[in-house]
DNA sequence: ATAAACCTTAGAGTCAGGTCTAAGGTCAAC
DNA sequence: GTTGACCTTAGACCTGACTCTAAGGTTTAT
């Protein structure tokens, strides 16, 4: 079943001849180890379309693609378990409604939405941090992460809450 | 040296006898186990400002924002590490230059930005496959994150990025 | 004054997410 | 045909961040 390797390392992909990575190639392409490639294979995560007749794993453009989204999804935060229930939204025309993937991806979105919410609160702190410290126009008082959320309090509360939306 | 405990347990703290928090009450206001709280205060990044003559901790309302700000920087994915390093920001008036603190904070600021951007990249892709799914005006035909992502990638190629800014 | 519901510490256990090792097979070049 | 750089697997190990347990002291209500 499995196509064998002719020379240059090219599978009949897609019919387009785009050479396939060997696992040491995605890695150095994504920037994941082997290791942590064959971890998150493992766990179902990811997959290489091909094996050699060897074993060795050859991976297609699309399985490149599919672990850059991994990667940056685990970058951004999302565990293991949360990936795997990302990449499983798909209707297969038949079994699956509609609206089960779409109560998932609203769910999803959602928890994006709300830790973006928090991450621009935490930058709204730096950036008050920065602005009080040293030379800044609100004087050199406020000069550590808590004084700048009691500042923050303090103006908000003083001016009434004027433009809402920051956190907790 | 640590004042005793009155009833009503109230310290004489700020001249305006706040109460304050015994552990299992702090655990309850923020939500994050006495276990957690002793294990974030073996790690230096809260304490109690007081003591009883018998060792319980007995929490300010100070001592509560600061546990307020660390588990919300928790929350947003901000490691121990970089909690302690963030609470750590603060000018002493002699040792410690402002360049520092400022190099620290903007540092953290551009992780802070980078994150924002990375999950404001996963939103577009969970709003597209929401889109695209069953009814959506972008037909049914992508009906997977992967395939999301595909559909993204055509149109932005197709268009040449007319908006920009939505990262690899 | 005793029970129930707190609190203390030191240290062990757990779980996610890697990271590494051992023991061996494969491949390209010389 | 052998060397060195690859690849395979199973499984042990590591770190961060909790989470729990044991053994005991304290406080409050009855």
């Amino acid at each position: 079943m499995a196509l064998i390797r002719s020379e240059g390392r090219e599978f009949e992909q897609t019919s387009k001849r785009i050479p396939m990575l060997k696992i040491s190639e995605l890695s150095a392409r994504t920037g994941l180890s082997t290791h942590t490639l064959r971890f998150y294979e493992k766990h179902g995560l990811i997959s290489a379309s091909e094996r050699s007749e060897a074993g060795y794993r050859y991976y297609s453009d699309t399985d490149v693609r599919r672990v850059e989204f991994v990667r940056s999804a685990r970058h951004i935060g999302f565990s293991l378990n949360d990936i795997s229930e990302l990449l499983s939204i798909r209707v297969d025309k038949s079994s699956h409604s509609c609206q089960d993937v779409t109560d998932i991806t609203e769910a999803k979105l959602e928890e994006v939405n709300t830790r973006i919410a928090e991450l621009q609160s935490m930058q709204q702190t730096l950036q008050i941090l920065l602005d009080s410290c040293c030379g800044g126009p609100e004087s050199a008082t406020h000069c550590s992460i808590m004084e700048a959320l009691e500042a923050e309090q303090e103006r908000e509360i003083e001016q009434g809450l004027r433009s809402g939306s920051h956190g907790r």
